[in-house]
DNA sequence: TGCGAAACTGGCCGGGTGGCCAGGACAGCC
DNA sequence: GGCTGTCCTGGCCACCCGGCCAGTTTCGCA
């Protein structure tokens, strides 16, 4: 309703590391015009930073294999990502097979979701 | 750790809104402690905030579907989550059809993805 | 000059997936 | 009582998926 223009800036954290966390509230507690929000409060914005412990280094996938993840979080076909790729239906199952392997996943939609989660992809 | 003072935390920016991402920036710019991360910078931690129109209100999933999905993200199969939720084959391909509808999807790899994105479920 | 890695292709096949049909039980609402 | 919605189940079937076998070319590197 009458709100200022200078409404504060409601922000939230997601922080793994717990001394990181800290310094951060300490600091933006001290800004004039952002609160830090209150559990369950809904925030303008969110302060996040993962703990790099939890992706235990890049994977080793080859271009192709990426070419191929990126068409399987969109929800392609193997027939589709062939035509898209200009490749045989073969050929995507040789990398789909290689991706499941090397993201230890027991279908596609498992391997799309472990590569999500540890960033190789973004949704 | 013989550092006197705390190292100033590197802080990165990824906001849809232009004036909420100006306005942050300001604010921020006049703390000690803190300063943005330059263009490729890697930072300590991220500042985020999507836009909301991205999300067209939260889609209408029952209970059921819900149990299914997050069981879907698992990379379970109709038969591994009918097992789980003591339900039979038949049923849970039902509740994934619903799902696939509900979230215009045109598998279960596109629904996970789909529901990902717009926060229904967390990887 | 070999040798491995990456990329690509084929056939085959058991099992999984998704769409269609049909039905029943159960709860809440007018 | 009717109506609507959710949840549950069955059968049927075309298609897709993933794993197995086999092979080719091309490239960089020792």
């Amino acid at each position: 309703m009458s709100e200022p223009k200078t409404a504060e800036i409601v922000l939230s954290l997601e922080i793994d590391d717990p001394a990181l966390a800290d310094r951060l509230a300490a600091l933006l507690g001290t800004v004039a015009g952002l609160r830090l929000a209150e559990p369950g409060e809904a925030a303008a914005a969110t302060i996040v930073a993962r703990d790099p412990r939890s992706m235990p280094a890049d994977i080793a996938l080859t271009q192709r294999e990426l070419d191929v993840l990126a068409l399987m979080a969109e929800g392609g076909s193997n027939k589709m990502i062939a035509r898209q790729l200009g490749i045989s239906v073969h050929t995507v199952k040789f990398h789909v097979g290689s991706l499941l392997d090397k993201l230890d996943a027991t279908g596609r939609t498992d391997a799309v979701a472990h590569a999500a989660r540890r960033g190789v992809i973004e949704l």
